[in-house]
DNA sequence: AGTTGTGCTTAACGGTGTAAACTTTACACT
DNA sequence: AGTGTAAAGTTTACACCGTTAAGCACAACT
């Protein structure tokens, strides 16, 4: 009821995010946010064509928190190796400490993204980027080096499985979670030896 | 408006399994399956508790579909080496020839899950038993050896991962599918230098 | 003072899953 | 043959959903 500030639309926005991490997607309409910030559902229309549009943006901070996230990791780490290593630890940690977020990313119905703007995958190809440079100081490559971008993807979404996986609670329970995750980044590393020499 | 047979269970199974897979799991509903089928909405609540129930019906037969796959290509291959290297391949050609399949399977929202029996993962889990088993070959140890679960999850959630991004069109689309196959596979199998020696 | 435009609301459409109560059909037993 | 009962299916209803179209109130500008 409260008309907390005169900017509706990011009154929006925030409680759309504290609504998706505190309930997950399923449960964020457009009538329960409008009630929560004190309008009608029927003027969230005039800031988000839709509810994609809203999810999209809410995609976007996702996106740009996993960067923060991943350039921490690198930076932190000394080596290339202990980057890449890093880099892999730093994207599992990601996904399960925001599951909310990380769904919206990454999993969600591929229906419901149809209409998600091509040109907003530029930010989700950066996150990529970070891995296919990481992988790429470790070989002594080009940080560009086109042919990684195959190895990189896969390396990638070989953790995604695991993370999707572990979210969606697919995974037998009894099996040690810190064990699991060891074994991801270990299988992800393992791409190394299999990607050939250049030229 | 026919009644085709006086089972009214098993054609309601027929008619939501074409209907998953002509138009996806999102347009699946209830009203619009009891109108194809030629009863009311509330008349598959005799049937099945709810919506989850029906889409578990199908969940276990995309299993059982999966487990023949699998078997299948285990069968056709004559080494435990390439019968490792089969199954993940069949794996990812399963995912992508039938992605409502799979998307009911491994894919749907852990919300809309909930109610999925803890005891159904069984058949899931026997399909994991079988990557374990050919792991299990390849380094000549016990099928059933315990210390080999986590890696033949591991191996699972990385096919997962490219099977369920592909599905999610969450991939460069201008990447080569074949080359990305193939390094998923080479992926999956890098895992083999990474597992300790039995004791 | 009158026009224009902005920000929001009300009313409505066509959909969703599901529960409760009611009706019809079918069969068994006296 | 007539009655009791259980099964199978229907009608009605509730409480939601995303979204569109039309309209209202008020500020700023001419």
């Amino acid at each position: 009821m409260t008309r907390p500030t005169t900017d509706l639309r990011s009154s929006l926005l925030t409680e759309a995010r504290r609504m998706l991490l505190s309930d997950g997607y399923k449960s964020l309409s457009m009538r329960k946010l409008a009630k929560s910030v004190g309008c009608t559902a029927t003027s969230i229309y005039l800031y988000f064509s839709n509810k994609d549009a809203l999810i999209h943006a809410l995609i976007d901070e996702g996106m740009e928190k996993l960067r923060v996230v991943l350039e921490g990791a690198l930076a932190d780490a000394s080596t290339a190796k202990q980057r890449l290593e890093a880099i892999c630890r730093a994207y599992l940690d990601f996904g399960l400490a925001n599951p909310e977020y990380y769904e919206a990313m990454f999993m969600l119905h591929p229906q419901r993204m149809e209409r998600y703007p091509a040109e907003k995958y530029r930010l989700a190809r950066r996150n990529l980027d970070l891995f296919r440079a990481a992988l790429a100081a470790v070989l002594k490559r080009p940080l560009n080096d086109e042919k990684l971008k195959i190895p990189a993807t896969v390396m990638w979404t070989s953790l995604h499985g695991t993370v999707s996986l572990l979210i969606a609670q697919r995974v037998d329970a009894r099996l040690s979670r810190n064990a699991l995750l060891s074994q991801a980044v270990e299988q992800a590393l393992a791409i190394l030896p299999t990607i050939p020499k250049s030229k």
